[in-house]
DNA sequence: GGTAAGCATTAATCTATATTAAGAAGTTGT
DNA sequence: ACAACTTCTTAATATAGATTAATGCTTACC
């Protein structure tokens, strides 16, 4: 159960790199992102109780995507050899993949507005602090539509 | 580890119910839905090795998802108590999480035409068995706009 | 203090996908 | 075999969001 702190920029896996880990994230911000062909990053982020996980784990293949940190973090770090590890809760394992199931379709079928929206509301603390152009990637949308959603959204106010 | 067979159409869980369960896919294809407030059907569909997990496992509170069997499938279904099942194989669970989280950043990133093409690699089998307006919410488009896909793609050829 | 570099905003134009509508093709029931 | 339905396709138009470009704002560096 070794605890982790991990620094505001930190960077957890490279593209490329070898995985095997799981991270547990106690307090902080972490991001995964990858990087398209056209050089654009593509981000997710992962709050506090959230399990981040290297896209291709348990074969000992290079991981497409970048982990670090956006804030100051603490976060446990398993190795993949936890199979047996008696203490870990499937069911929370299990709750968490439904919850990536269900954001799936919901990201599927929302628009720009509603996907900021939904933002806000689950990570209120998180919209001062990061910059505007990277909530806009997790969203999927460019910085000049975040622009003018949040534009949209002061005026019907 | 009881197995269930289910039949093509078969409804397993409906939007509102209790749930509690998860679902291993041994063979077929189970998908499963919500919809939205203007009564559009948005799809998740599941292939042998998926699990199928309720949005809001373990607290006992109604899931806003159906689940059903777009074919003939065996499942199968797992209590949420276990917890302390030591059969278990957490990599495996973990493994399926970092594919979800892959595939999150993967829709966002790319359009209509890069998913239809992801889309019937994985799923060859798939794509003639399943009716064409599935596949386009799936994809996350109109029916519409999947035959206009298609069309390019024929073009291209 | 001035200039350079990155970030956010605004606006003009462009493009992918939605919407609407209509017809063709397939399916189901009698 | 026919009528009633549903699904798929095609086309015309509308719209959300992308792209491009220009502007102001910081922050950093010389």
């Amino acid at each position: 159960m070794k605890e982790i702190t991990v620094k505001k920029g930190q960077i957890l896996q490279r593209e490329g790199e070898m995985n095997g880990k799981v991270y547990f994230v106690k307090s902080g911000l972490l991001r995964s992102y990858s990087i398209d062909k056209k050089g654009k990053e593509h981000i997710f982020m992962f709050a506090p109780e959230d399990w981040v996980v290297s896209d291709n784990l348990p074969p000992d293949q290079p991981s497409g995507l970048f982990i670090d940190a956006l804030e100051d973090s603490i976060v446990v770090a398993k190795e993949k050899d936890l199979a047996r590890d008696s203490q870990m809760d499937t069911i929370k394992l299990f709750k968490r993949m439904g919850v990536l199931q269900k954001r799936i379709i919901m990201l599927m079928s929302s628009s720009a507005i509603e996907r900021y929206e939904h933002f806000i509301e689950t990570y209120p603390q998180i919209v001062q602090r990061v910059p505007q152009r990277m909530i806009a990637s997790y969203l999927g949308i460019t910085p000049e539509a975040l622009s003018k959603v949040k534009g949209e959204r002061i005026i019907k106010k």
